[in-house]
DNA sequence: CAACAATGTGTGAACGTGCACAGATTACGT
DNA sequence: ACGTAATCTGTGCACGTTCACACATTGTTG
């Protein structure tokens, strides 16, 4: 029937009508969902599929239907971090799991240089996908302004002031932080600092406001000690600063486990016990939380869960059920932009104990 | 001309020749890199590509070339490791830079479960990849035989023993693992210990046996120590075990920095210092090692170098020019299988010291 | 100057699918 | 019995490319 020499080719939608003894009209059908096949055709193809070992054409699909089913994972930050922040890892798991369900396939954009910024705005504006999720991106950022000019379907992870209208995903990083913050303030301590890192995004400031509104009469902006990264290195420089300013400090709250890994090591290095002479806890509960010692108190952040909603969000978009996933959650607006919070909550560790009696 | 209203139509290779005067086949031959196009005509199709905004698009190419333009990265470990291995995440970050550079998609495909493998499965004999890049496949793994059954171009990361003829990169971990061993005999050390972590994979054997071979005739079976998995934990109750079981040991080789730390952390709680009690080298260079305390000694691993090699390797394969690309590099064969080992290099920093002398 | 190679160009036929349309069959109410 | 709606099916066209082929022009060689 066929040449039986090549590697053997893939059969089509015609073998299947053919097999089957119906048209291809009624197979294509038969895939896509729209009733009006009769149930004797209905087994008639399905025995086909199985005999010829069927599979849809994906470029033939997309061709016609004006589709990649490609959704782009960008991430806006050094490349190294992908290896460093748990979170990013986390949520890219989870996209990619919701997504490859739904028959869309990932691509991962990694912007780390401004010859990386041109390529994906090519990307974007070329149409080679149908939407995008867009972790930790900046203010201003020339991927939003991409964004809302080609209106692609998006959601961002976190929610960046300046985004008007695109839906996000986010924890909430005050109740967060006030929770974490009233943890130290239960075991009675009063003295309490923050490392405050990444203030260039909101969930640096969110996590300084929650923090502030714990604190309420008891916030001394002399122990606000701002750091630049969530990493470990300005954690440890962060804390030998504020240490060597305000001795008296009990209790830190670092807003990374990386930033509170690189204190906790600061402070030992000074001589100090944790958490006998201070406490400190984390943001995160990455594998900086329990890698340390002691472990850290932190806040447990449901990164795959986020990156889970996130696919679900683009894709509502894309295919213009996003009300409809909107209904059941309660979702809450910053300015324009409609979003979901997932719940966080502390997990208690060995790195929190009273002040002692001075 | 056009109908001003909706979206705005994307333009078509159509558009280009007619803007610039010529026919399709040319502006294809054009963008094929065909020669045979007059610079005349060529400057015309340039001027008309920028005038209209023109980007090929992907699916109708793919469709007549019976291509996908798509690797698949395939991760066999618990998702989880995702977050927590740092060579991962650097391999994926070198493939996937590598791969968009020369217009391939990359699709993560992370198998935690016998659903996933079912998954990946059909993905990879639905042709919706034209090759992969395997991490960590164990040997005996159903991936292997879909990959070797269906013909798909592929990379292995590493070297199973069961995978004949497929090619691989990896590290020398025979060789490696010797200088590290040898790092610690130079100093003086006699009673080394290994904590041996992987001994179901190829790197866990091959970094016992350079453990082995640099030992010589001190080489003492009963400071060996298997533990399971290159993670944290282990490494900590694996040196706990250890110690207790040979309390002279001087010094101790961890096969991953994971296990290195988890091992530091254990020994410290023993009441024993690094390096003047006991020295510990890792293997890995990640950031477990300078987030130790003190910052171990290790193995740097190019994994970002060996990401972008398997990508290379793979893409050879699919065109064509796997011979070209092979044959500026030593290549190594492991059976019918040929590979590359990518150089590694000892990092030395404050976790060795002499023994103390008795 | 004929023959032929090298260079440049246009055209028609695929590639495998979805969709709109038209046609066929059945079911149902009057 | 008839008209009409509901259900089911087949056909042609379009999607935007690439590729093989045919043709046109020029240069080179005997």
């Amino acid at each position: 029937m066929s040449t039986p020499a090549h590697p053997k080719k893939r059969a089509t939608i015609h073998d299947v009508a053919r097999e089957a003894g119906v048209s291809r009209g009624t197979v294509s059908r038969y895939f896509n969902g729209d009733s009006y096949v009769s149930t004797s055709s209905r087994s008639a193809i399905e025995q086909a599929i199985a005999k010829v070992g069927y599979v849809p054409n994906t470029a033939a699909r997309n061709l016609v239907r004006q589709r990649t089913q490609t959704v782009a994972f960008i991430v806006h930050e050094p490349a190294s971090l992908f290896t460093e922040d748990p979170n990013i890892g986390g949520i890219l798991v989870g996209a990619n799991n919701e997504l490859s369900e739904r028959d869309y396939q990932l691509v991962c954009l990694v912007i780390d240089s401004a010859r990386d910024t041109h390529r994906v705005e090519q990307y974007l504006r070329g149409g080679f996908v149908d939407g995008a999720i867009v972790v930790s991106a900046r203010m201003g950022d020339p991927v939003t302004r991409v964004i809302t000019e080609s209106r692609i379907p998006a959601t961002y992870i976190g929610h960046p002031p300046d985004l008007a209208g695109i839906p996000f995903i986010g924890i909430d990083n005050i109740t967060a932080s006030r929770s974490i913050t009233q943890e130290l303030l239960d075991v009675g301590h009063e003295n309490i600092a923050i490392l405050a890192a990444g203030l260039d995004r909101d969930s640096g400031v969110d996590r300084l406001e929650g923090f502030s509104q714990a604190m309420g009469p008891l916030l001394n902006r002399g122990l606000i000690q701002p750091v630049e990264t969530y990493s470990y290195s300005d954690g440890y420089d962060g804390a030998l600063e504020l240490l060597h300013r305000a001795p008296d400090v009990t209790a830190i709250f670092a807003t990374s486990d990386a930033v509170a890994a690189g204190a906790a090591n600061a402070i030992k290095r000074l001589g100090l016990r944790i958490p006998q002479d201070v406490s400190v806890v984390g943001f995160d509960d990455s594998v900086w939380a329990t890698r340390s010692d002691p472990e850290l108190t932190t806040i447990h952040q449901p990164s795959r869960g986020m990156g889970t909603a996130a696919a679900q969000c683009t894709v509502a978009q894309i295919e213009g059920t996003f009300d409809e996933w909107a209904a059941p959650r309660r979702l809450i607006h910053l300015g324009s932009a409609p979003g979901i919070m997932l719940d966080t909550y502390v997990v208690p560790r060995n790195s929190v104990a009273p002040p002692r009696p001075q």
